[in-house]
DNA sequence: CGCCCACCGAAG
DNA sequence: TTCGGTGGGCGA
């Protein structure tokens, strides 16, 4: 230690881990660090014999009770993550009962999460391994073979070539003989994009002959010195990338040039994400009626942070943000929109850029880790509009005045798989809270949440019921599936997929040049193949659910695992020939169609069509541009696409989507057929919506068919109180999974067992779910439905981590996992 | 017996 | 998540 610091005071930080950890850690601070450390501010820390990347959480003086190892560097001068954010993550893990670690995980762009690599690296002064390779020492002559080539080589390489999972003791023997040595490496995954760029050495500008004189030689280094000269006007460096596109020319003619010292090639660090600049459409006039709307949630933002707004589908919600948004950004404050879906994101910017032009990011979880990473710090810096699907809520906003969560029902803002299990919406009016933002929720058919807050008064409301422009609301008719009594005979109920009443209307809006779109929400052929003489079906070998045929790609596959077979073509039990493909998905959709109207041109749009990047992008340019008739397609269909030209929505099957065994089954069918209904008819003309049913009295149908949200709603409330559900009572669902069956039953026995004693009639279960085995693994669900007081959930929390805790100590059940979902959608 | 894997518990 | 310790199965 320096003389100097001698009589510093030593120092310590808590240092939150990207691990499923329960608690920070505690490391020392090394003197050259002492004055720099920041809450905030990532450090490299060892744990075991790998290094990560963790972020500060706490600085303090006092030697912690734990023996600590001091930390390696200092990755960060200054914060990334603001205390405000680091408060949102420890919400976020209280709430959603997971770890802070897991929190971090999902919150830091990758490129910002480091961990080592371990490298094996052959020691210098090793002696030569005896060259012939006994059969003991195989491995050991693999390794040294390999390492002659390669400086170094890292442990899952080193698994390759010994075709062994485990490594470890290898390698320890080896350290051990002093063969070879490790190294751990910490890659940082951001590096800045740099871009070559072009000038004409200072000089040269007021003595163009003699700059022209040295190229005369060459014709075509004469035509890219005049170019150069040329687009000086408009740059001061000349992108290489301009150069090239604006002239046939090459690296060599350029490289020629700088040899004779007529121009100078830099590298400047440049941005990955370009924001297209196009024209600011001015000022785009509220109507009438988006006007008074947009009054009114100027009036009740005045004592109210929280606002549900209410807006038909076509009545211009996005106007009334924009106008909102405007004015935010004129007084200097950061803005969020949240949007459910990424695929929406790329649409939506479109149109906001036409309003802010570059003043509006996009953020989704998709995009790569470098574009992350440069979107991150420009918001650090206060870049006022972030657009973005749900993990833009963990951006470091400076100065967060306005969130927008679009289409606030939508549940694909509950975030299913990997924890945290948040619900996007929900941390976003947290949020809200930290920063003292104001926050809209907008909606055509508000979830029964938010609907309650606002009779509860804890939301302001705001209506809109007009659509834009003249624009009417599409007739809804129903279509009976139900053959009538004569031709029962003739017909079976699955092989309906087109009424005549259907196929008839189709045909009148193509003929007249109008766009149809048609939904079924499920993909594939057919959903299962079943042999009538026994009772087989064909299904997955990993999971309990039945295969999918596709007829395109020629096989079955299992939606759960992804496993693929090719097409049975016999009953493998009886080898009865006849076997026979059960219900429709999208995929026969479109055949059907086709033969019905081999001359119209038919789009399918789902998930296995939209596998490449554009393809989203592409169906909305063809649908613009009039290129497809009809569109078919699943959920995807539903969202954001607004076409003028849509005349005709047909919902194939709607009993599907009352066939969730959920409590929010009807809430989501009402949802999702509003949302289609929607699709048709955002231009003057009359438009229509067909729903085919084999249950055409049934009630959400009916208030569908009538745009009676209201009473829907109120109705659902009713039954919801009733029974105990959402949003009157809080639910936590915990799904117990081994890959041991009887173990698992007995796994989540023990635990609804503990649940009860404690919580008696609030649990429910276990029982197997709908799909009780997934790629191998058995699944058995419990319930927790309990009051909503806030001390009491807080309590109940805690009381299920023990519980588990408790059920894993017990001998032969550690490995039983449980995932606890907080507010499952 | 040595080797390998699966399982479990703990990491500062 | 990663990885060392442990115990059991298996081939030499």
């Amino acid at each position: 230690m320096q003389f100097k610091d001698e009589h510093r005071k030593a120092c310590w930080v808590d240092v939150i881990l990207p691990l499923a950890v329960k608690q920070d850690y505690s490391y020392s601070v090394p003197v050259d660090y002492l004055d720099h450390v920041k809450v905030g501010a990532r450090v490299e820390v060892p744990l075991r014999n790998k290094h990560y990347a963790g972020v500060i959480s706490r600085i303090f003086t006092e030697k912690p009770v734990t023996p600590t190892r001091p930390f390696i560097s200092l990755i960060d001068e200054e914060p990334i993550v603001s205390e405000t954010h680091l408060k949102l993550w420890r919400w976020i893990a209280y709430y959603y009962a997971c770890t802070v670690g897991e929190v971090m995980i999902v919150a830091l762009p990758s490129a910002l999460k480091l961990s080592s690599e371990t490298k094996i690296i052959l020691n210098p002064y090793a002696q030569k391994s005896a060259t012939p390779p006994t059969k003991q020492k195989k491995k050991e002559y693999l390794l040294h073979e390999a390492l002659q080539t390669q400086e170094e080589i890292s442990i899952s390489e080193l698994r390759k070539l010994l075709e062994q999972k485990n490594v470890y003791q290898f390698l320890k023997d080896q350290i051990n003989k002093k063969h070879i040595y490790i190294r751990e490496e910490l890659t940082a995954k951001y590096k800045p994009k740099f871009d070559d760029f072009i000038r004409l050495i200072a000089g040269w500008m007021d003595r163009g002959d003699e700059a022209f004189e040295l190229v005369q030689r060459s014709d075509k280094q004469t035509r890219v010195l005049s170019k150069i000269i040329e687009l000086h006007e408009d740059y001061i460096w000349i992108p290489k990338s301009i150069l090239y596109k604006q002239i046939d020319t090459n690296n060599s003619v350029v490289k020629a040039l700088e040899k004779k010292g007529l121009i100078e090639i830099v590298k400047h660090q440049v941005d990955r994400i370009q924001v297209k600049e196009e024209p600011v459409i001015a000022d785009q006039r509220l109507s009438e009626s988006q006007q008074v709307a947009a009054n009114q949630i100027d009036n009740q933002f005045e004592t109210k942070n929280i606002i549900l707004l209410q807006g038909v589908t076509g009545s211009g919600k996005t106007q009334v943000y924009i106008d909102k948004i405007r004015k935010v950004v004129e007084a200097g404050g950061q803005v969020l929109y949240l949007l459910p879906e990424i695929a929406l994101t790329a649409q939506m910017l479109g149109r906001m850029q036409k309003a802010f032009a570059n003043s509006v990011l996009f953020f989704h979880s998709r995009m790569n880790s470098a574009e992350q990473v440069e979107v991150w710090q420009k918001v650090l810096q206060g870049h006022p509009i972030i657009l973005g699907a749900r993990s833009s809520i963990f951006l470091p906003f400076r100065d967060l005045s306005l969130i927008i969560v679009d289409e606030e029902h939508d549940g694909s803002y509950k975030q299913q798989d990997p924890t945290p299990r948040y619900n996007a919406r929900d941390v976003a009016v947290y949020l809200s809270m930290l920063y003292g933002s104001k926050i809209l929720l907008g909606t055509a058919t508000p979830s029964l949440e938010s609907l309650l807050n606002k009779l509860d008064q804890k939301y302001g409301y705001v209506k809109m019921t007009e659509r834009y422009g003249d624009a009417q609301l599409p007739t809804i008719r129903i279509v009976d599936l139900n053959p009538d009594q004569e031709s029962k005979k003739d017909k079976k109920k699955d092989d309906t997929i087109f009424s005549e009443d259907l196929l008839t209307a189709i045909r009148n809006r193509v003929e007249a040049g109008e766009q149809v779109l048609l939904f079924q929400n499920r993909r594939g052929y057919a959903p299962s193949l079943r042999c009538f003489k026994c009772t087989w079906v064909m299904g997955c070998p990993n999971c309990d659910v039945s295969l999918t045929t596709h007829k395109f790609t020629n096989e079955m596959r299992c939606h759960y695992c992804g496993f693929r077979s090719g097409i049975v073509k016999a009953c493998p039990t009886c080898g009865n020939r006849d076997v026979k493909l059960i219900g429709f998905g999208t995929e026969k959709v479109e055949n059907v169609l086709a033969e019905h109207f081999p001359e119209y041109k038919i789009r399918r749009m789902d998930h296995d069509t939209m596998r490449g990047k554009n393809s989203y992008a592409e169906v909305i340019s063809d649908m613009q541009m009039g290129k497809i008739d009809i569109l078919i397609g699943t959920q995807m269909v539903t969202k954001g696409l607004d076409f003028d030209n849509i005349t005709l929505v047909g919902i194939l099957h709607a009993d599907a989507l009352f066939s969730f065994p959920d409590f929010r089954a009807g809430e989501k069918a009402f949802q999702l057929l509003t949302q289609v209904s929607g699709r048709a008819g955002r231009q003057q003309s009359e438009s229509e919506v067909i729903i085919q049913t084999f249950d055409p009295e049934n009630w959400i149908i009916e208030k569908v068919l009538n745009y009676d949200f209201g009473s829907f709603a109120a109705k659902e409330l009713q039954e919801r109180k009733a029974f105990k559900y959402p949003p009157f009572y809080r639910l936590i669902s915990l799904t117990v999974k081994h890959k041991n069956r009887r173990l698992n039953g007995e796994a989540s026995q023990i635990v609804a067992h503990y649940l009860r004693k404690q919580l008696g009639k609030r649990i429910l279960g276990p029982v197997e779910p709908a799909v009780a085995r997934i790629n191998n693994v058995y699944h058995m669900s419990i319930l927790i439905k309990m009051e909503k007081e806030p001390a009491r959930v807080a309590e109940i929390k805690q009381f299920i981590q023990q519980v588990i805790l408790v059920m894993k100590s017990k001998k032969g059940f550690s490995s039983v996992r449980v995932n606890v979902d907080v507010d499952p959608y």
